[in-house]
DNA sequence: ATCGCTTTTTGCCAAATGGCAAATGTTTTC
DNA sequence: GAAAACATTTGCCATTTGGCAAAAAGCGAT
């Protein structure tokens, strides 16, 4: 739970009382490797907080192919966050890739907590904006580098994460086959 | 300056004291084709509204290359609006594409409309959600479609832009070399 | 240790894209 | 309207990546 108030604390300052009020409305979650935290045609039902494990987001491009639009790991919210707060149905997954413990708030608490503390608000739209500039941040040299250069480049940047992630995960996620990743993967040794 | 408040008033009610307030704020402003809106190393100075014209995001990646994040165009606002609030250095180039007609806010007129309009937080919030929704919503399938895929999409999505950017400035957003993506259009017809 | 299942690697070849430079086409300027 | 500047197309070939299927490796359960 400290990791979860250190986290939102990042954001804006916050008094004893609203830090309890906060915890009481957080449950634990446990995900299997594999489960859905949440699905496209579904409204998503919760925020999670991940305490442990790593979450990808993902959908299916018009190849039916599966692609991955990024992971999630711990001490990071967990939400399609457009969609949980419009009520309507999302056009992504959130699956575990990995055995996950997570903090999660349901619709109600969260909307409870943005009446009862005043700069909730303007805490989660930060931490949202900041969410979507890192994705676009990720995301957007993905575009235009070729693929040794993307897998070097995630490497770099989630040195963690490579080996927590099965192979072709993480090629649908950088836009390359697994072959391919594979290939780069041996050349690179 | 109605397309202005017709588009702030989709993301918020306002009463006519306070669009008043906000008009006597905005000032014209005029770019010739290859002006700077806002420049990498720099204090993103203005928010912008687009009355004509279009504008690009871009910067220079590793290898030296220009690379278009992203086109604007008319009724949108723009703006490097994390580096415009933190007053820090920007990162990326602003480029007027054509000649562009804008209507500007300064900082300080902006903050006062902030400390005025009660809702005024709120509604920037919310367009700025929805703004870095779209472009990672246009970025991300990017990476993981074929050169023609991502030029057809483009076409499909933003017809009336395609005539009005250079082939160069289309190829460096969509990823492919300005050869390429000349050998995909004629391949097309 | 062995079977069965999943993940990763590899080989082979085809297709897509890049790099470079020259040619062609278009726009601007004087 | 000619020259200059800029934008686009094309040819040639090298390199990268994809597609497919088989082999190899890893892993868990018995």
């Amino acid at each position: 739970m400290e990791e979860l108030i250190e986290y939102i604390l990042q954001f804006g300052d916050l008094n004893q009382q609203q830090i309890n009020l906060i915890s009481t409305k957080a449950t634990e979650l446990q995900l299997q490797k594999g489960d859905y935290f949440s699905e496209a045609g579904r409204i998503p039902k919760q925020v999670g907080f991940i305490l442990e494990g790593v979450l990808r987001v993902c959908y299916y491009n018009n190849k039916g192919e599966e692609i991955t639009k990024y992971f999630v790991d711990e001490n990071r919210l967990i939400v399609d966050y457009r969609h949980f707060q419009a009520k309507t149905e999302a056009t992504e997954y959130i699956e575990a890739v990995t055995d996950c413990k997570l903090l999660v708030f349901s619709k109600v608490d969260w909307d409870d907590l943005s009446e009862t503390i005043l700069i909730w608000d303007a805490i989660v739209n930060k931490i949202v904006q900041k969410a979507l500039t890192e994705k676009l941040e990720r995301r957007s040299p993905l575009v235009d580098q070729d693929a040794t250069t993307r897998y070097l480049n995630f490497l770099e940047k989630f040195p963690k994460l490579a080996n927590r992630i099965p192979l072709s995960y993480l090629a649908s996620y950088l836009g390359i086959t697994q072959s391919s990743l594979s290939r780069i993967r041996k050349n690179i040794l």
